[in-house]
DNA sequence: ACAAAAAGTGGTATCGATTTCAATTGCAGC
DNA sequence: GCTGCAATTGAAATCGATACCACTTTTTGT
């Protein structure tokens, strides 16, 4: 494969020339032709890594996740893609399976590619350890924070969510409402938070249980939940992932919503309107989500020394039929 | 941050002994555990950009798909990554939005990496135009390959399994089965193939529409057929995102599935058994597609030479309420 | 005990680009 | 026609690792 110098040499420029060519540096017309010509007929493409060594800037980025097959990690992950490419940086992804020993290894390998910055959802784990001065990069978080990260942030409001979604079972004539939320996240922390202080207000208990972020855990849940004599008339869960499981607990139980047990959720999927009359959820904002956290990690290269910045998005409430009153 | 030399003088041996210990070459244990401690010690992360550059493999991989939102290719990116990082490889993930101008700028970006392969899942305007002698690197596609295409693939057997879902149908005593197929990709030509001989072995018409692989162009295809007076007693639809458009447009229309129109489809998506008995469907072998793309990638790079080789592999049909007799 | 082979180590060139600095060219002003 | 400054261009150093070769030390076989 063709190298710079042989695209010097059949140009007949200097090897610095060429590189200018390339780095738009200052070049006459004429010579900048003849150098395009060249490259064009040697098929001339550039080494990224000996640019990249040479100019110790890399232009990648880290996406940590856990697991991108979770439709919003999906979507957020093709957000922050797009955004990258957009910006001429390339990304490395990687799936944690929240996991802190495969959070570490990334982290580990995300020093090793030498990336600008990293964009991270971590588990509670990890949320706390991370020290951008040590790693080397900054880090923007998503979906996943605690009240003493200090690293920019980009997060949905999920006390208020939850809030939300809790005002609005309670609107419609609900009373006994429990709450299934994540083990290893902070958001099932947060959302769970806000369920809490929500029924408390109406002084009313929050019954909640907490399961592994799977679909069968929480199919496993809800069954047995379901099958006690106290089971809640309406169920509020923490996320899509558990959400489908729930569902299926349902669907298995031959139990109808709302009629049996009202349901409501996180996650705007696909799916979520194609049941009966509807799933009612809270809806993220998962484009701005990604792109903003994208955009966040731009400023930050841009300008180290500003301060912390939390970027808190909103939910959407989408009603359907799954909350309507019994 | 610290490089060899830093980490080979703070043990008191050269940098090539340093680079032995990192790359497990022949090093004696005293001067390996003390270059290891040294290591530890500095915090030393090896610059990946500097040992590509020199040792001219970079252990990356390109993986070029036209959405990762696309659950067959999440699911099969998912299994592509776990076994490449099981291989030590890094992966650089493109979505080309079946965008052929994406594709060729994905493809130089490859180039520029110097990627050691690419699994690709190309449109048809692509697939024919890939020579792997001029990229310069192995592919492996995936999921669409056309006749003549001179490069490994794993593919499902699509037409087998479209002539199979053409079974079912009549065997349930369907007669009047129309055809929707994605009109970017080869998938769709060669389902449509199975779907057609199937239809005109049974000596049937093979009513087929073709529309950009989108869930709002399917709706819209099949809400406009579904309204002529000629409509087909049962739907096959070529893909999961066609089969959501499907299932919105059946919905929007207020009809039932197989009381008004039977439905079967590709891909075993989550809410595919959620809905009334579930939609009869051929699932993809996604995690073995992805796997299996990357062993032959790895065993293409072990043995240049080898003879092509096309791995085609079998849906698995599975039988739900939306194709019951009517 | 000695020769031969193997193992361990260091020095230096090199991967392919960019960067820095110095040299050259072109052009305006007088 | 000459001087001075800006715009181009080239030469050489450099990024941080690995590869190759040469040399020393240890092990093995007889």
């Amino acid at each position: 494969m063709a190298k710079i110098k042989d695209v010097a040499a059949a140009a007949g420029v200097s090897p610095s020339t060429v590189s200018r060519v390339l780095c738009n540096g200052p070049v006459s017309d004429k010579v900048r032709k003849r150098v395009e010509a060249a490259m064009a007929r040697l098929d001339y493409r550039p080494n990224l890594a000996a640019r990249r060594l040479r100019s110790q800037h890399t232009d990648t980025i880290g996406l940590i996740v856990s697991d991108i097959r979770n439709p919003f990690f999906t979507a957020v992950s093709r957000a922050v893609e797009d955004e990258a490419y957009r910006n001429g940086m390339r990304v490395i992804l990687c799936n944690t399976d929240e996991n802190p020993d495969k959070e570490a290894m990334y982290l580990r390998l995300m020093q090793e590619e030498r990336v600008t910055g990293v964009i991270f959802a971590p588990t509670r784990q990890a949320v706390a350890g991370i020290d951008q001065q040590a790693l080397g990069f900054p880090v923007v978080m998503i979906d996943r924070i605690n009240a003493d990260a200090a690293t920019d942030a980009v997060v949905l409001d999920n006390r208020r969510a939850a809030a939300q979604l809790v005002g609005h079972l309670l609107q419609q004539g609900y009373r006994h409402i429990g709450g299934l939320f994540g083990n290893t996240s902070n958001t099932g922390t947060e959302r769970h938070a806000g369920f809490s202080e929500a029924l408390q207000q109406a002084s009313l208990a929050a019954p909640a249980r907490f399961v592994a972020p799977s679909v069968e855990a929480a199919e496993q849940a809800v069954l047995q939940w379901l099958a006690e004599p106290a089971r809640p008339q309406a169920l509020l869960v923490s996320n899509g992932v558990l959400l489908l499981g729930a569902v299926r607990a349902l669907k298995s139980a031959g139990l109808r919503w709302p009629q049996d047990v009202a349901l409501v959720g996180f996650d705007n999927e696909v799916w979520t309107d194609l049941l009966g009359d509807g799933l009612t959820v809270v809806e993220q904002p998962v484009n701005e989500i990604g792109r903003t956290a994208m955009t966040m990690l731009l400023e930050r290269l841009n300008e180290p020394e500003r301060s912390q910045r939390i970027v808190v998005l909103q939910g959407r409430l989408v009603v359907r039929g799954s909350s309507l009153p019994q």
